[in-house]
DNA sequence: CACCAGATGATATGGTGTAACATAAGCATG
DNA sequence: CATGCTTATGTTACACCATATCATCTGGTG
């Protein structure tokens, strides 16, 4: 993402916070922007690292946590529990309303994709679970893909 | 899993073992027994908890690791990555042969059953990711829902 | 200004996982 | 049975992920 969609970006969530009363102070406003620079998941104290870097001044790891607890709250920001990965929403700047993301994460290179599963493909899983006695409470998936460059690159995936 | 079942559990997993050449040690069994005696996944610690306590002697977190990847490539045990878990195979016992399982994880008393979804389900899936440009290298899925019984307790999941 | 609530900092600790190297146990062969 | 190979297990140390707890700061309100 470029420096001028960024700021667009920034101020779609600024404009998002207020809208819910929610405050997004100098520094959440910074991890969001160490996400959205990023071109892939960073651990949390991945975010420190680059923080201090980009900012010049150290952040505590505690305070990170809890910086992206509030984005995920906000829906500016989404964990990837496989992998203790967090990562900016790829839609702060649509307009639409958006459901439950699914993510598509890159076994090779670790590059993800956000993206909606059509929803009745969610509504046949649903289905299934319910068949087998379970209620579906989330429907965020974290799905272990290849993307395309790295298929060109190899036909399998080794990695974990 | 009552204590007969488990028996007849273990022999399967010998037979599946000798069968492919592998080995299952005392202790890899032990291990097995373990997580088949549970109810819930267990944590490599938890496991190394629960051995010492079943086998009077203990064991080296370490090694669990090792006897669980050992289980996990025998498709002896499963590991949860949303939650660091593992657990018995549910179909050890079965002849059929077995694709790459769905788990439905209770949010809320962290049940977990492991099933097998339709495969137009999952070939839909993989179309859809494969539209977005991904190439689907796992169709292991790990759903957080809600079990029969906790469903029945309360409408809804707060827990993560 | 005094107060309160929310946000952030500091410290400590626990859970998860692996790297690196040492030791022991099974198994072939001469 | 001695040798040596391969595999399994033990030991130690360490890195990373995450949270609990308490302290401090900041911004807004009366």
């Amino acid at each position: 993402m470029n420096p001028t969609q960024i700021n667009r970006t920034l101020s779609a969530a600024e404009a998002a916070c207020r809208a819910s009363g929610a405050r997004l102070t100098a520094k959440r406003k910074n991890v969001l922007a160490v996400l959205l620079r990023s071109q892939k998941p960073l651990s949390a104290y991945d975010i420190v690292d680059q923080y201090s870097q980009d900012y010049g001044e150290p952040i505590p790891a505690m305070s990170v946590y809890r910086m992206l607890d509030f984005l995920a709250n906000e829906n500016l920001a989404h964990k990837l529990n496989s992998e203790n990965k967090f990562l900016a929403c790829a839609h702060i700047n649509c307009s639409h309303h958006h459901g439950t993301p699914q993510f598509l994460i890159c076994c090779s290179c670790n590059k993800v994709s956000e993206i909606a599963i059509k929803s009745d493909l969610i509504t046949a899983l649903r289905d299934t679970v319910k068949e087998a006695g379970f209620q579906l409470q989330s429907s965020q998936l974290e799905l272990d893909c290849l993307c395309a460059d790295c298929a060109q690159r190899s036909p399998t995936c080794a990695d974990t």
